[in-house]
DNA sequence: TTGTAGGCGTTATCAT
DNA sequence: ATGATAACGCCTACAA
């Protein structure tokens, strides 16, 4: 009964045929009678034999899995986007290995390696903070794997690539505040050596321009990651003696710390700070004054990206797309946050 | 170059050795020379050779992979346990496949069907809130892979169990908003069959039984399971001719919907009522009045679970857990929404 | 429609 | 210290 694994052989003894047949019954392979299949079935149940995959996978030479890799799985945008993935590779059943980077280069590698020993067909990634060399990625494909990165992609690698329309989406962002009246409007930043956050500048810069404002040269600063700096730059910001009016930030952490450091210090959000967020983390709404943000559709963009392993790369249809780039449009969400004339 | 994989053959083949050796070698075997051994290395990396996981599984009949199911990802609970998990997995060199169970049994069922076929050696389940029976479970040791749950565990299961002292900590909430001077404190709670929530609610029971107050039947309810059904509930009771003048909750999400409908009706927080959490989620220091909650020490909790697959299963050091139950311990923070006598 | 045989890449056993 | 060989469980030509 048990000690020893159920194989194909087992279920073929039971009903006297043979273990190839076995095998193609259970996958439901034409040449296999109806009849029979069934009876195959019923016996594999009942035996409770399951399926080694190992045994399978070395076989084909394909694994039915599907590698992702992203900094953290606890932050909504991550969050939302694996559930998008997930929910595509379950209608293609396909299984699924998440590994966090941690934001760390070295974790990186190290989940890459993982994946490519456990021969995975295809990794989809979104980079660290920290990744600046590509050459991790180049491994990927060196090993016959699908690549396919998202949100935080990097240029000069030759993969399909899935983001947001980040510049459109800062820019309406920005446009917005000049629009409620902001005039001195500092922008917190993230790495420029990821493409994501250097589209996020421009689009700042582009309503900037056409504003036709000027701003302090340091009103601009990039390599914000978290709450705490992005509090610290504030924190120095509102100390001077002419202060910004506004802040656009590239996540809704960065946006907290802002708050935090204005209400500490008595400054009246939105009247004379606005500040607006990106992600639409689960908290935006909830806290005082929400926050405005940027929706970045993250399970559309989840499920865009696993699609494009079955649907472009699977099916070979890979020309319906020539720029192997896929944009997912955002939703501009304005709450309190930015809401100057509410009032008037 | 490319094309095929590159093996432990070709690796032979450069070097003149046989493929045997090579894998020793990678091994670390003792019956190798470190001479010869320190060339295959060179000579590996050279080749980009990358060991096949999936024949190496199936010779070895492990997997060196452990699984894990959870509800949700992107609660903070589960995101930080996983990370535990993740931490301790990677000391010991095992890869992780992590499975959302979505709150549904029948996902449940095919994640732990997935984790069979992928041969993992290990299951750490934390269960969806619909699963009542065990049977998915029992399917697991059936394929003599080790079942270990965690913080949502089954009785009458036999495997080890990981959780916190639920009961101690909501019976210490309890304590404190009596002690707040809070007299009608009423309870959401969570499905019955989950013994988490029933020990939680043992531990309300025990301090309103302790504080001699008595409250009406209707201020208990089980069964709540996000922030809508605790807002609908919420409405209701505060309307009662005599309402209830604290909340104590299974989940900081219950707490939140609690906390919107007092605000919405003008009902002031803490001073008129009383509101306490579980979790201790991200949002709860942020909100306004900030949100008192329990600590889970969920990371901790991450670890010490994983650390048994290790420590007592793998290394056999049973002996030293005879009631294979490990405890971890919480904390209570107490924020504002339940610190009336702060003004005194 | 059914069976036979061989091999996917690795490692353990046995031999040298 | 090193090599030959078989086996892990499955799938797929090929044969019948």
């Amino acid at each position: 009964m048990s000690g020893k694994r159920v194989t194909i052989y087992d279920v073929a003894r039971e009903l006297g045929v043979s273990a190839s047949y076995v095998s193609r019954a259970l996958n439901g392979h034409p040449a296999t009678s109806q009849k029979v299949r069934e009876k195959v079935r019923k016996k594999a149940t009942e035996l409770n034999y399951k399926l080694n995959s190992h045994a399978a996978n070395l076989r084909q030479g394909s694994s039915r899995t599907i590698g992702v890799v992203v900094p953290h799985i606890n932050q909504t945008f991550f969050s939302e986007a694996i559930a998008g993935i997930e929910e595509v590779c379950f209608e293609n059943n396909h299984s699924l290995i998440i590994c966090q980077s941690h934001e760390s280069f070295a974790i990186e590698c190290k989940a890459i390696d993982t994946l490519i020993h456990q021969n995975v067909d295809c990794i989809l990634i979104s980079l660290s903070a920290e990744t600046q060399s590509y050459t991790h990625l180049q491994n990927i494909l060196a090993h016959h794997i699908e690549l396919i990165q998202f949100d935080r992609c990097m240029d000069h690698v030759d993969s399909y690539k899935v983001f947001n329309d980040d510049k459109e989406a800062s820019y309406s962002a920005a446009k917005m505040l000049f629009d409620q009246g902001y005039r001195r409007v500092a922008f917190l930043g993230g790495p420029q050596h990821l493409t994501v956050f250097k589209r996020r500048k421009e689009g700042y810069l582009m309503a900037l321009r056409e504003s036709g404002f000027s701003i302090p040269y340091d009103f601009i600063v990039d390599d914000i990651l978290d709450k705490e700096q992005a509090a610290t730059i504030a924190a120095a910001l509102l100390s001077a003696p002419h202060p910004p009016d506004a802040f656009l930030t590239v996540s809704d952490h960065q946006s907290l710390g802002v708050l935090e450091v204005a209400q500490s210090r008595g400054v009246q959000v939105p009247e004379q700070l606005g500040i607006f967020g990106f992600a639409n983390e689960a908290f935006t709404p909830i806290i005082k004054p929400s926050l405005s943000s940027i929706d970045q559709k993250s399970k559309d963009l989840g499920k865009a990206t696993a699609g494009i392993y079955f649907e472009n790369i699977l099916k070979g249809q890979e020309p319906t797309l020539t720029k192997r780039e896929v944009i997912i449009k955002t939703e501009l969400i304005c709450r309190q946050s930015s809401r100057r004339t509410i009032a008037s």
